[in-house]
RNA sequence: UCCAGCGUAGCUCAAUGGGUAGAGCAUCCGGCUGUUAACCGGAGGGUCGCAGGUUCGAGCCCUGCCGCUGGAGCCA
């Protein structure tokens, strides 16, 4: 019989014969005659199990003390086992060594944040992260599937900008040929006008916020995933929000049952994310707010304890719109029945994970906006070219802005966004 | 930036009222034929974050600094 050169993954569809896997040592039980290897290679982690006389002495040797984290390769016949986790164990026939480990840090017992953050190049490895690795890709391709489905055109916005935009103390300053420029924190004003170009377009990638926000929910440096669509009022724009939320939601549901059993997530509050999701008004919100004893006045913005007090009046997430336009950005279009008022949206994810989408229709009337530009006190010339999009052919559009990492934590049900990306960028630390 | 808490073995933590530093895991040695963070026996392992101060005596009290964690503020 040949043996074949397979992965973990793969295992169930070679039962009874002999393969060969490489990977990695998760961790090694010993029993005597009996020894127990945990094997991961990337793709799952089988159990390899080491008889004494079944396998040359070498390597039944190797089994009691190689190190945690040494490469290997095994050899051994899949049997279909019960008492197996992923329901296949490997009988070893025989083991090489393809590099020993040194002395590992992280073993399978517990360890504090920092020295887990501190080692996060390694951590990466445990079964727990791998998961949420697997889930935010399933979300992400969930994402890009379903607007590629609905006729988006995918054509992404740039990175480096030039100065403009409101203020830069949130801004990370580059040097540009001598010249100074910024990393972009959103891509919502080139879209604008992408989207007179294919109609519904988005782009994906890395935005950076050099904010001074030290909680749960911030990186300095996170992936945002923003439609724009022209002819799309407000409503429209809801309705996209939540279609697309259920999309990804059902699909983490559907394809990483696995992977969420690992996380320990309960399933249930994810099966509760169906259409249609509440819609409320800034307004009604602050009646929540003020049944639930928080003082909060027509024009204060949200923070996280308010999210924290709506969300969990819902068990889905929540729509919030018309907000004070005082507290919203410049481009937002007012609402035609009150001029104080926004259409900006913002969706709230459940279980208090607070807000994960905001968007809203934009500004398309350009008299109003150049006397916007003015009210906020912001220059006009680096934006002509935005204003073209009102001068040449001006049409309703809206967008929003999706924070990946935040609705990676909540489909994981995580505490910290710092464990939904591989390598998290925080306040001031950027190591590994 | 502000508030609070924490810095002791490789890791996670303990140490009466100030009196010569302790456990589990990891490592090494030994035992065990079905272990699931295996278990059992033994051994090695310490500049108690750094600097200064009080005291006969400081891991413990005081001052400053550094680092981390949680939260607030800030924030598409």
């Amino acid at each position: 019989m040949k043996t074949v050169d397979i992965t973990i993954d793969k295992l169930g569809y070679f039962s009874g014969k002999e393969v060969k896997l490489r990977g990695w040592i998760y961790n090694r039980r010993s029993s005597g005659k009996i020894r127990f290897i945990l094997l991961r290679d990337g793709t799952g982690i089988v159990q390899c199990v080491f008889v004494e006389g079944q396998v040359p002495e070498p390597a039944f040797d190797l089994a009691d003390n190689i190190p945690q984290e040494s490469a290997v390769a095994v050899t051994g016949t899949v049997r279909e086992d019960r008492r197996a986790p992923g329901g296949y164990e490997l009988t070893a026939t025989d083991m090489q060594v393809i590099s020993l480990a040194e002395p590992y840090p992280i073993t399978p017992k517990e360890h504090g944040i920092e020295f887990l953050m501190q080692h996060r190049h390694l951590w990466l490895r445990s079964r727990r992260q791998v998961a949420i690795l697997r889930i935010r890709n399933e979300i992400i391709k969930g994402l890009r599937d379903y607007l590629d489905e609905q006729g988006f055109l995918c054509c992404d916005t740039p990175i480096l900008t030039p100065a403009s935009v409101e203020g830069t103390t949130t801004l990370f300053p580059v040097d540009y040929y001598g010249e100074q420029v910024y990393l972009t924190q959103s891509g919502q004003l080139y879209n604008e006008a992408i989207c007179a170009a294919v109609r519904k377009t988005y782009c994906f990638g890395p935005t950076f916020r050099a904010e001074k926000s030290k909680t749960r929910r911030h990186l300095t440096e996170f992936w945002m995933l923003e439609p724009e669509m022209a002819f799309y009022d407000l409503n429209m724009t809801m309705d996209l929000m939540e279609d697309l939320i259920c999309a990804i939601v059902s699909r983490v549901l559907n394809r990483r049952r696995e992977e969420l059993k690992i996380l320990e997530r309960n399933i249930e509050k994810l099966e509760a994310v169906t259409k249609p999701f509440p819609r409320i008004t800034y307004a009604e919100a602050l009646e929540i707010l003020k049944k639930a004893g928080m003082n909060v006045q027509f024009g204060d913005d949200f923070g996280g304890d308010e999210e924290t007090v709506i969300s969990q009046a819902f068990e889905r997430p929540v729509m919030i719109h018309r907000f004070p336009a005082a507290i919203k950005a410049f481009y937002m279009k007012r609402a035609p029945e009150d001029n104080r008022l926004a259409l900006g949206v913002d969706m709230l994810a459940p279980e208090g994970y607070g807000e994960i989408i905001g968007g809203g229709q934009r500004e398309d009337d350009l008299n109003e906006l150049q006397k916007r530009l003015q009210e906020y006190k912001l220059p006009s010339e680096p934006y002509q070219w935005y204003l073209d999009i009102r001068r040449y052919g001006s049409f309703p559009h809206s967008g929003f802005g999706l924070g990946l990492e935040r609705t990676v934590a909540w489909i994981c049900g995580l505490k910290h966004v710092r464990e939904t990306i591989p390598f998290p960028r925080l306040l001031e630390k950027i190591y590994p």
